[in-house]
DNA sequence: GGTTAGTTGATATG
DNA sequence: CATATCAACTAACC
């Protein structure tokens, strides 16, 4: 390398794209001021630490694979690359600070509590090192900071409400991808740049410690141009966006009846303000539309709502603890738990899903809803977090603010209070799918029975089992619990929880059933954190805090102002 | 303090 | 396919 040149580091985390990407836009136009000071290097920081504390199954670590390879394709379509740097991103920086003559460190701010805690431990390091440091807010649409500024302090809990605060809000126009950038930005190889320890190339699957035998087939490929042609196909079809209302979607078709745009929006492979100014573009032609709640943009500001609530709790993953929810004495069930966790719980309907979300990473929204309910108020009375936890490893977009979120308000311990409304694991399908071709799919030993039992394979005779040829108990199991019998019970507890809550309002009141292990951690933090010590921004300058809040900066000294 | 609405329940009925 | 009933919650708002 040119010993005169610094370096700009931008680093992905999720945010896996390069267009509608404000950080690396930041790090670029600064090279195209000076094009002779500054080297880019985009780097994505694979931690082998990760896989102890975060549970990640086979199928998302291919779509991240696959993600880190369309980046870094696309990087270099604009002359550049991804550098993929292994180990602990608090040793990992101050080596590359030093080593790679550092000036300037771009990434997207991120509300998740084990992200705030390593990005503040990196900007301590980079102060340290003289690096200046730039952070956007782009994952989301609005700033999830400024949403609960505006609402006194504390993020909305219904979504009307939030819906109110965010219409006073201004949203920035998505930016395109970068064009090609001058040549001399591009760092020349390391001296030893192909020895094993310093190997920057993207990661095979193996490197991640997938078994390809684990995997299912890929139906959706990582990458910000798969999402991006994903969204494109959406764009085309504006009378069924226009008419999208989610309620009405079905959750058993054969064929994904909404978009699966949600892992491309974990990842950041797609962005999603982009999606929103699209969708909006799509909806001026159109005279009639729907509208939030259920309308597409409803649903991308679902996850803002969740998002909101997330930024202001770091125990929003955990019952205790969490200000947010509503603490409810589940009872651990290995067996049950087990049962609902591989699909063998006896119901077709709820193990068909169960399955196609260890298969495929995706099910539609509605079926996480169908599960989720049976697995908490509904049936097996088992904590949500339980449930969360299986969803972290097995969803492809698995996030944990709309993890945690989506988790409490089916539980009925946040967000949802109708808990006398309950799913029904034998009604529930049949809506959208009276002959059962969906359970016939995923559950194919019960294939062969006829469609006025396959929600209920119980009720067929020993002689009908026979000839159906899938013995209940024996080929596929009994049911694990009566739904009609646990049902009432649960919504007694359920009841008595809820006034326990009124009278006593909150967290230690119940007696928990924790005689059984306590789970693993969700975060290398594994008790419930005070709020005070995580929350909000570092302690650094803001320079900048803009009404849609695009861009925070932190400057030590300004770099465009040598 | 009373009223109303709440992303998407189940069932029976017209 | 729309509506009433079931039983009855909280949050937001007047």
């Amino acid at each position: 390398m040119d010993k005169q040149q610094k370096t700009i580091i931008h680093w992905f985390r999720k945010g896996l794209r390069i267009h509608d990407n404000p950080a690396l836009a930041e790090a670029i136009d600064l090279i195209r001021k000076s094009p002779n000071k500054y080297v880019l290097r985009p780097i994505f920081v694979l931690d082998p630490e990760i896989p102890n504390w975060l549970k990640v199954g086979p199928n998302r670590w291919r779509f991240l694979q696959e993600s880190l390879l369309q980046l870094d394709s696309n990087l270099r379509k604009i002359k550049s690359r991804l550098y993929v740097v292994r180990g602990d991103p608090k040793v990992i920086f101050p080596k590359l600070f030093n080593e790679w003559q550092v000036e300037l460190l771009t990434f997207e701010s991120d509300i998740e509590p084990y992200a705030r805690q390593r990005d503040m431990l990196v900007e301590k390091q980079a102060k340290k090192f003289n690096v200046n440091v730039i952070t956007t807010v782009s994952h989301t649409i609005y700033n999830p900071e400024l949403i609960i500024q505006k609402s006194q302090g504390i993020a909305p809990k219904q979504y009307e409400g939030f819906l109110k605060i965010v219409s006073t809000m201004s949203i920035p126009e998505p930016l395109e991808a970068p064009a090609a950038l001058p040549a001399k930005s591009k760092p020349s190889k390391d001296s030893n740049e192909h020895t094993d320890s310093k190997c920057y190339d993207c990661p095979a699957l193996h490197e991640l410690g997938v078994n390809e035998a684990d995997l299912g087939d890929v139906l959706y490929p990582g990458g910000e141009t798969e999402g991006l042609k994903r969204f494109q196909a959406i764009l085309r079809k504006p009378d069924w966006i226009c008419g999208f209302e989610k309620p009405k979607t079905s959750p058993n078709s054969l064929k994904p009846s909404t978009t699966v745009l949600s892992p491309y929006l974990k990842f950041g492979c797609i962005s999603s303000r982009l999606m929103y100014s699209d969708l909006q573009k799509v909806l001026k032609n159109k005279k009639k539309h729907t509208t939030p709640p259920v309308s597409l943009i409803g649903q991308l500001l679902w996850r803002e709502f969740f998002y909101t609530a997330a930024a202001s709790d770091p125990n929003f993953n955990r019952m205790v603890g969490n200000s947010f929810c509503r603490q409810i004495p589940w009872k651990k069930n290995v067996q049950h738990l087990e049962a609902w966790t591989y699909g063998r719980t006896g119901y077709p309907f709820i193990d068909a899903i169960m399955r196609q979300l260890r298969q495929e990473g995706w099910i539609h929204h509605l079926a996480r809803h169908a599960v989720a309910c049976f697995l908490t108020r509904g049936d097996l009375w088992i904590s949500w977090e339980d449930g969360q936890r299986v969803f972290e490893e097995l969803l492809l977009d698995a996030d944990w603010a709309l993890n945690a979120g989506n988790w409490m308000w089916l539980s009925a311990s946040a967000f949802y209070h109708l808990y006398y409304r309950v799913y029904s694991p034998v009604s529930f399908g049949k809506k959208t799918d009276k002959d059962g071709e969906y359970i016939r799919k995923y559950v194919p030993e019960l294939a062969n029975y006829p469609k006025s039992m396959i929600y209920e394979p119980w009720t067929a005779t020993a002689a009908q089992q026979r000839e159906f040829g899938c013995i209940i108990g024996k080929d596929y199991p009994q049911r694990i619990v009566i739904h009609d019998v646990v049902l009432k019970k649960n919504m007694a507890k359920m009841a008595d929880a809820y006034q326990k809550h009124r009278d006593g309002g909150g967290g230690g009141k119940f007696d928990v059933d924790n005689t059984q292990a306590k789970p693993e951690p969700q975060s290398p933090k594994t008790e419930p954190v005070s709020p005070s010590t995580s929350s909000g921004c570092s302690s650094s300058k803001i320079l900048k805090m803009e009404q849609n809040s695009t861009i925070v900066k932190y400057f030590k000294k300004d770099p465009k102002s040598p």
